[in-house]
DNA sequence: TGTACATCAGTGAACGCGCGTTCACTGATGTAC
DNA sequence: TGTACATCAGTGAACGCGCGTTCACTGATGTAC
């Protein structure tokens, strides 16, 4: 039976999740080498040129093997996102957790956010395709919410570990403020990834500065012209 | 005569300028009507379903006509993407020789600037494709330098702007902190833009009064730990 | 421990579609005299 | 002002390629008894 013409409206709906999960060894070999593939190829082409048949070639694989567990590109994209992110967010949280935002002046949160900073941008340039990656998460429609779902998801954490030292702040203006944070570290990582060799000590050095001289900055109210009116309409 | 099988070496090099530059009235047309009709899809597809033949059906070409002034999809991209960083650099710049930057205290700059920064803004949501076309000039390889040479033309100026009210400031530092304010200032354009029902105010707020913070900060030496050993150090 | 069978994993070969692109041509506009 | 010609602009129709995807199949692994 053929299967009727798709009326092809805007969206047709892509399934991004992976099939089966592989549960032999064999099997499970397919599947990271699929994505150990794709992210070596993406080391050297941007996410558009990427093709699921180029990379069963360099694999060594059929398509219908890569198609077991990958319904498409993009779902290849995201197993990747997720695994980069990860990453990085386990990194994040964990130094949140060994207090690395419990410094108590402009010099200590300094000195431990460069490293953080510095952390993250090794860790994109270390995992396979790490840069078009984080391109393809920005750029990708169907990929940004992973992004966002993790920035949100820091940015909480942030949140949580930062507000009982700011207790006059209203809550909004936290959240605001760390999400805002975080997308920005992201740029700033992305920043000094895409252009390694200009500055990026320095680079990493005056973000963190910018950052902790803002967080500074709460312990006063907010200067004019503010937003924050009042306290009751702290809630948007 | 067949032209020889292109050996395929790993990019092959893809012109991305326009060709003829149109003359006749008619022509003019068309070349408008391809930027418009590729800007108004982007708004609702990302630029990777983007195609030449789309664009041809929709415009109420055929693909002859778009070939005679863009060679691919990519010199559209680029044609479109030239057109919104020109008004954003043109805003910018006029912005800056009003005196944005002249203001004389934190509050000042913050008034200045969250104008500026929702001027960005408005002018991504306006322009046709914008935010897609934004997140192609991050994540189309051929298409960065756009990004970094508008960004490092702005961030040059905003230094020359800058630089006589910090004298005490190596210039170096001074550099790198313009280009990573513009870079970041970009970032934080996209993310309203991107979500642009998620506090966009308070970002806009929260955004400059984090740049205003950190320039403050330039009338009194960098904290420690510093990459700045010593003013002879200042060229990399 | 061996055999039989079910399930998992991957192959070889091909498909249709639509992409980028081009050819030979017609029609529109500009220009010289 | 009109005609002849050159150039500019766009058309209709088709091309080859490679993309995503699938079919029917073989081989490998696990399991029950």
């Amino acid at each position: 039976m053929p299967r009727p013409k798709a009326a092809h409206v805007s969206a047709p709906p892509i399934n991004l999740d992976t099939k089966l999960r592989p549960t032999q060894a064999r099997a499970q070999d397919t599947y990271e080498v699929v994505l150990a593939t794709a992210g070596e190829m993406l080391r050297t082409m941007g996410f558009e040129q990427l093709t699921t048949n180029a990379i069963c070639k360099k694999a060594g694989l059929t398509p219908p093997a890569l198609y077991r567990y990958f319904p498409n590109k993009y779902a290849i994209l995201k197993a990747l996102g997720e695994r980069l992110m990860a990453e990085q967010d386990q990194v994040v949280l964990a130094w949140i957790e060994d207090g690395g935002l419990d410094g108590s002046g402009v010099d200590d949160w300094l000195a431990k956010s460069v490293a953080i900073q510095r952390q993250m941008v090794d860790i994109i340039l270390n995992f396979p395709g790490g840069a078009a990656i984080g391109r393809a998460l920005r750029a990708v429609p169907m990929l940004q919410s992973l992004r966002f779902e993790s920035r949100d998801m820091v940015a909480d954490r942030f949140f949580q570990a930062i507000c009982v030292r700011y207790p006059d702040t209203p809550e909004h203006r936290l959240r605001v403020a760390t999400r805002m944070m975080v997308e920005l570290s992201y740029a700033a990582s992305e920043m000094v990834v895409e252009e390694p060799e200009r500055d990026a000590d320095y680079l990493n050095y005056e973000v963190c500065l910018l950052f902790a001289l803002y967080f500074e900055s709460f312990k006063s109210p907010p200067p004019e012209p503010s937003p924050y009116a009042g306290a009751g309409l702290q809630k948007q």
